[in-house]
RNA sequence: GUGGCUGUAGCUCAGUCGGUAGAGUCCCGGAUUGUGAUUCCGGUUGUCGCGGGUUCGAGCCCCGUCAGCCACCCCA
């Protein structure tokens, strides 16, 4: 913590065992399920040119005028490290031409950066999945892709609510866009500064505005809902029965609106208010005309991203312990003599898929010590004695298993202690010092 | 990017009026112990976040800076 001494850049993380435990139990997690909606990995790279994302977000958004890591690499081409996944996910696609002739529905997975003050749930570097569905464009794709944000959230085992609302074609929209001007404008005194010049850039947002006073004007705006073109009102009603007929429940919210240019139609946040002001923990919608835009034949799409960060402070939260693999076995040397001999069985036992830390040597309370710490199911101490012949003795270390007998029989003794050979999958304990770290 | 709070031992925290670094816990070594015990002895617990200033003297006062947290903002 010394100020010379290196250290993290800002808001960019270490991710240590004790808490990467908890971070690779959700990913394997999160896979599985993908898998089982029939959604595949592509794995995108970290950095694109700075024009895709200027040109997919919206210049005028936030992101991409203050919150992006932009640079010139050394053939002077300007480069970004990527704020968030769809814009990349659309470029691979129409760069693959994964469209042509099918609907394909892909999953990503990783880091992203945005150069944010950080704060609990908000980070420089973070983690998100995505989801992005393309060429369906039905409301039945909306209500499959919500179903699985729900159950992602449940896999994870969190609770959040469901709040929907649909933007409408980009006529409506703009349309739309004109009438709240309209009616913003003679109140703009009353409205908080920024929300002056939100008005200017996407009065959209000026619907979320926190202040209680632009809230009441928001509240009296006109509904988006109201003056949706016919086609998006009846996507928007047909997916709200889909969702019904799901048993999602849901709330449509009129104000919520994306913060990214992008999206039209379907819109969807998954909310919970134990964050603090990190509350939106899954979000996303559709985006019909993103494809096109960004050079691609017009195609339909849909997607939503989860903050990974969010997600795991939400299950520390909510008290799901994560489990973290620990060894079946320590097997500690007392004396130097003893050494070669211990790490022999450790080698073998590991041939036979046993999960094997060894220690030593050390005094016996010091072995016993790093039995203890390793968090091993079982230990053995090999000390002079047993090198000679005596009686080695297993003993769980949680429990009440205990075995004696030759050292060359262990194998024999973790058997009669219930290990079966060869060991498959890792053993696991509930870990509560990754709840803590994530606390 | 704006505002506020915080930063002392590995961890949790004291530190009075500016006068030579503290507690608990943990850790390390040793003795006894012979299956996580007990007891005893000994040890590090430290650029007081970092840099500068004021002062005979700064953990304490002032300025700057870095980091964390909270709110705004933004968003997942």
């Amino acid at each position: 913590m010394a100020g010379k001494a290196l250290q993290a850049v800002r808001g960019m993380n270490d991710i240590f065992p004790e808490a990467s435990a908890g971070w690779q139990a959700l990913e394997s997690d999160l896979r599985t399920l993908l898998a089982l909606y029939g959604y595949g990995e592509l794995r995108l790279p970290l950095l694109e040119s700075t024009e895709l994302f200027a040109h997919a977000i919206g210049d005028v958004t936030d992101i991409v005028q203050k919150e992006m890591y932009t640079f010139a690499d050394r053939n002077g081409d300007s480069l970004t490290l990527r704020p968030e996944g769809t814009a990349g996910c659309v470029r691979a696609a129409i760069q693959a031409q994964s469209m042509r002739g099918h609907t394909p529905r892909y999953y990503y997975m990783g880091p992203m950066f945005r150069h944010e003050r950080p704060q609990k749930g908000r980070y420089r570097q973070f983690h998100q999945l995505g989801v992005e569905v393309f060429g369906l464009p039905a409301a039945s794709t909306d209500a499959e892709v919500i179903a699985l944000s729900a159950r992602i959230l449940r896999t994870a085992g969190v609770t959040a609510a469901l709040q929907i609302n649909s933007l409408g074609s980009p006529a409506a929209r703009a349309h739309y866009r004109s009438m709240l001007l309209d009616y913003l404008r003679p109140r703009r005194a009353e409205l908080c500064a920024d929300c002056q010049e939100r008005m200017e850039r996407n009065p959209l947002r000026v619907l979320d505005c926190k202040v209680p006073t632009c809230q009441d004007i928001a509240h009296m705006a006109p509904h988006l809902a109201d003056h949706l073109d016919e086609d998006s009102a009846a996507h928007f009603a047909l997916l709200q029965s889909l969702l019904t007929a799901l048993d999602i429940p849901y709330q449509v919210n009129h104000r919520l609106v994306r913060g990214l240019d992008y999206y039209s139609r379907t819109v969807f946040e998954w909310v919970t208010d134990a964050l603090g002001a990190q509350g939106t923990v899954l979000a996303g919608g559709r985006y019909d005309g993103l494809v096109a835009q960004l050079g691609g034949a017009e195609t339909p799409a849909i997607g939503f991203a989860v903050g990974l960060e969010r997600l795991l402070a939400l299950q520390a939260l909510q008290g799901r312990a994560v489990e973290a693999p620990i060894p079946l076995l320590f097997l500690g040397a007392l004396e130097n003599a003893g050494v070669a001999r211990t790490w022999q069985i450790a080698e073998k036992l590991r041939d036979r898929g046993i999960s094997v830390v060894a220690g030593g040597p050390a005094t016996f309370k010091n072995i016993m010590k790093q039995a203890e710490r390793s968090h091993a199911r079982f230990q053995a101490i090999i000390g002079a004695g047993q090198l000679a012949g005596e009686a080695l003795i297993l003993k769980e270390q949680a429990g009440e298993g205990r075995w004696q007998g030759n050292l060359d029989a262990l194998h024999e003794g973790l058997h009669c202690l219930g290990v079966d050979f060869p060991q498959p999958a890792p053993h696991t304990v509930r870990n509560f010092a990754t709840v803590r770290a994530l606390s």
